[in-house]
DNA sequence: AAAATAAGTGGCTCTGAGACATTATTTATT
DNA sequence: AATAAATAATGTCTCAGAGCCACTTATTTT
């Protein structure tokens, strides 16, 4: 369903066709952006979901997104960021694009795509609130690839490959990294690594592949547990993900 | 600039609220695929390039791309192929999303967002037509991270970061392969490698690296040359992508 | 004081990359 | 026909870092 373009631009000046341009030429699918926003509660992995006021999917259970204003947002992460902070508090997250859907089907008011973004939050920063357009929000368990339940949309297979994408850059980079409070231990490290990866690992391959990355400080302090006390590490920059040159393996758990 | 939603929904059902659903409620940024089309070209990576006919940027070299057809593609990546295969004849190339620019200004004509797809064709397999939309259309020749003339838009970024992402993957996988004519030497793929990484390689690492893979079958035939023959080699499954578990590295070319 | 438990180290093997010398197979040159 | 030149392909060593697992250390509990 095109309409025709205004008029012949074969000589106009490109200010006079931007002066001319009639955006509905065509037909423009929504365009919106959700995050997958993963945290760490209670040594399990839990993602951020929101129960939907309006129609369509009302009631659901869905990812933390919404479309772009393009009033409000400056660019797609923008967007993000909005949404996060909307209902996080949370205003310097890891957050990485993963890809973007964008299909005919996959919201019943039609052609649809949405912008899909991993965050990576620590819990202690987080302040939940519902906010507009929600009547609930609460961490749900990860078990597997998703949520024990349905989500609204396409979200379980967006959430599905956003754990895909963690799991498959935990085995190269330093990404769990940014699921940790801001000191820690190398163990807890690992098992933070072990539960994205479900995997168990070497303590010994662990520590060597962590301290060799030289991203880790030392704080000095030490955690005092029931046991032998543990050093705890901060981020030396907790902005960036180092890469290794090698795979860690681990075996099956 | 929002329009008010048409009615209370609170007691509507879905059916009647997707009735009653007004798509202008939020203004729609414009959405758009872009295609980064990369070729082997007398031992030089090349991109795929075509002049617009019209404006905004009339005249001007970009790359393959347009926007959405809300009645014709199914979904993203219909788009990518239906652009790639008006432009060069491709129906089944290595075709990957790469990211979504999406911001305010990268269009004079408001927000506008694009998926850009990088796609990898053997060259013998295009037949360059212009198109609609196009005045002309050719393979320029990639030096660096770009082309040495100023693109459309964004797209010099856009190229920029789909040269990353090839040089990034070049490194773990073997992405390279989907630059090969049918038939191929183990040096002629490794001569690849060397131009996508700028770095040159050991080639009893690199044959031990390619033939542990299994991606590889040997055809019989040898390459006839002015010097000993080589194996030719043809792709087992030439749809897939191989992980390392190690990156390669080479040195400074 | 001994047992239990988690933190942390020592030191081995194994895999695959890097380096580089050597051998093999072809054409061109004499 | 013998030799030179060039590229294809192999042999084999070193090296980094993962996997493995026993051992030592520091702490609390019994």
């Amino acid at each position: 369903m095109k309409k025709k373009q205004q008029a012949s631009e074969s000589e106009m000046s490109e200010k006079e066709f931007l002066d001319n341009y009639d955006p509905s030429v065509f037909q423009r699918p929504s365009a919106a952006v959700d995050n997958v926003i993963l945290t760490l509660l209670d040594d399990e992995l839990h993602v951020l979901l929101v129960k939907r006021e309006h129609h369509p999917a009302k009631e659901a259970w869905s990812l933390v997104g919404g479309f772009i204003d393009i009033d409000l947002d400056q660019d797609l992460e923008a967007t993000a960021r909005r949404k996060l902070q909307e209902k996080t508090g949370v205003k310097t997250p890891y957050l990485e694009q993963v890809y973007t859907v964008g299909t005919k089907g996959r919201d019943p008011r039609g052609w649809s795509l949405t912008a899909v973004y991993l965050a990576l939050v620590p819990h202690h920063k987080v302040n939940l609130e519902a906010g507009p357009g929600a009547i609930d929000i609460k961490w749900e368990k990860i078990k597997g690839s998703g949520v024990g339940k349905k989500l609204a949309f396409d979200h379980s297979s967006i959430l599905k490959e956003c754990l895909i994408r963690l799991r498959s850059k935990a085995v190269y980079t330093s990404l769990p990294v940014h699921l940790m409070p801001p000191e820690f231990t190398l163990s807890e490290l690992q098992s933070v690594y072990e539960l994205v990866l479900d995997s168990k690992m070497d303590h010994k391959s662990f520590r060597r592949r962590m301290l060799g990355a030289d991203i880790l400080q030392e704080t000095g302090k030490e955690k005092k547990t029931a046991r032998r006390p543990a050093m705890l590490y901060k981020l030396k920059n907790s902005k960036s993900t180092f890469f290794f040159t090698r795979n860690i393996e681990g075996q099956q758990s």
